[in-house]
DNA sequence: AGCGCGGTGTGGTCTGACCACAGGCTACAC
DNA sequence: GTGTAGCCTGTGGTCAGACCACACCGCGCT
């Protein structure tokens, strides 16, 4: 199986994945330095550095250069940008339909809430809760709303504590932000869809801290769908007429 | 925001994805050649490389050696294997927790099956029948046995029709397909247990057939935690959220 | 004792070179 | 005229070497 590998870069993708696997390396580890690590696995620094940056973009590592305890490749294991770029990328090359996109999240995040309702030991939804209040303080942008509704919907994943959906959720949620965003230029009235959709993160919270479950799911799917029917997401035109600076 | 992009490679990866976004490259199209696309955006070919393995591992594109239509890069927008790439590395990394990949499963395996089994269109579950049939024509080693339950289960999602779902369902079964082997070596009686899978996929199967929605989604969630607890894996047997304290 | 400055090791990038490969094209043989 | 063999060209894959920017670390000066 491992007779000939005939690209060097996986030769490292896989040394580095088998070293993690067998507890050679673990997260706050670092990564042998680019020459050594070409030195040791007898091939061009190039190839070594193609696998680090495949590792960097995944989210597994972080580099820095100087020197010192903070310098090199490090092992991190962030998975939400890994994820946000390949679902976002995915998107863009057609691979993923934005209305699949819509539809997982609408999946998950209608049983994250469902499950938080239902959970019976503490949970801590005062980081949804500050958010909100943040949001409902202040007169804000667009672009400021999506950021910290984006923010919001994240907080519940995370209360959920399951890392894979709080990952997955923040790539489907960065997926689609251009959508959205192209979404809110185009509503009739931008402070009237903001106020509806602050009332329905009050009811969607209000539904988990009250433990029904099937009613926090429904306020949920309809909260993300009313905003993309809203914003005739499905027939968008996004080409932003922007020339390119270079 | 997008002031300075101090990374080269970083620039190529943004070029590209503008490209797709805006309508200059589609699924097929070839990207231009790596000394080209260097002169192009004033990056050196190692940086363009860097980017273009990144893209090959994402599962935007696909490169050949060679000359004529099929040499060169290739927008393929085939999300399965970057995901699988992703989540493996993230569980081997620590940053996904097995029981998180385990619960996520369940998650939206449940809801696949379910949906397919109160879908009104007409649905081709033929796939699935084809593998169920294969697995029980004939004795199969362990590795064999377990390669066609990975199809089976990526048929029913692929079946759904949302590839967001099938991909993500596709990376996390690669993400803790180690843990599954491994698993299978230690079961007391591997006949008895690879029986005992073929039946519960002959019910999942069934139910979805009869159009019974909660009971497909609780012959899954059954059969799937089952194995992972008959092997020792995890604890993750009941859909509670795990209070991980960090 | 305090401070400044150069050494050193790191990633980041570029250049140039060579190889393997696949297809197309030309020139030769029949 | 036809068929085929071999060269040609363009592509990705890889390597080697060089230089730069940067951040720490320690020596030596004040």
């Amino acid at each position: 199986m491992t007779a000939i590998i005939p690209r060097a870069w996986q030769a490292v993708l896989d040394a580095v994945e088998r070293d993690l696997i067998e507890g050679r390396l673990s997260p706050g580890d670092h990564l042998p330095p680019e020459r050594t690590l070409a030195a040791d696995l007898g091939v061009g620094r190039s190839s070594v550095r193609e696998a680090l940056r495949v590792l960097e973009v995944l989210g597994l590592i972080r580099t820095a250069v100087g020197s010192g305890p903070s310098a090199g490749a490090i092992i991190v294991a962030r998975p939400g940008g890994g994820m946000s770029a390949l679902m976002r990328l995915q998107v863009a090359a057609q691979g993923f339909a934005v209305a699949d996109v819509v539809e997982t999240r609408l999946l998950l995040e209608g049983s994250i809430v469902a499950e938080l309702a239902s959970g019976t030991g503490v949970i801590d939804l005062s980081a949804a809760e500050q958010i909100l209040t943040a949001m409902e303080s202040q007169t804000l942008t667009e672009a400021e709303f999506l950021a910290l509704d984006t923010q919001f919907h994240l907080s519940l994943a995370e209360a959920n504590g399951n890392q894979v959906i709080t990952a997955t959720m923040a790539g489907l949620r960065s997926a689609i932000e251009g959508y959205a965003r192209a979404g809110a230029a185009g509503l009739a009235s931008w402070p009237a869809t903001s106020a509806r959709l602050m009332l329905e993160h009050r009811g969607i919270l209000t539904a988990i801290l009250a433990g029904q479950a099937d009613a926090a799911r429904l306020a949920v799917h309809a909260h993300i769908t009313g905003y993309y029917a809203e914003t005739h997401l499905t027939s968008a035109s996004s080409t932003t007429a922007s020339p390119t600076t270079r």
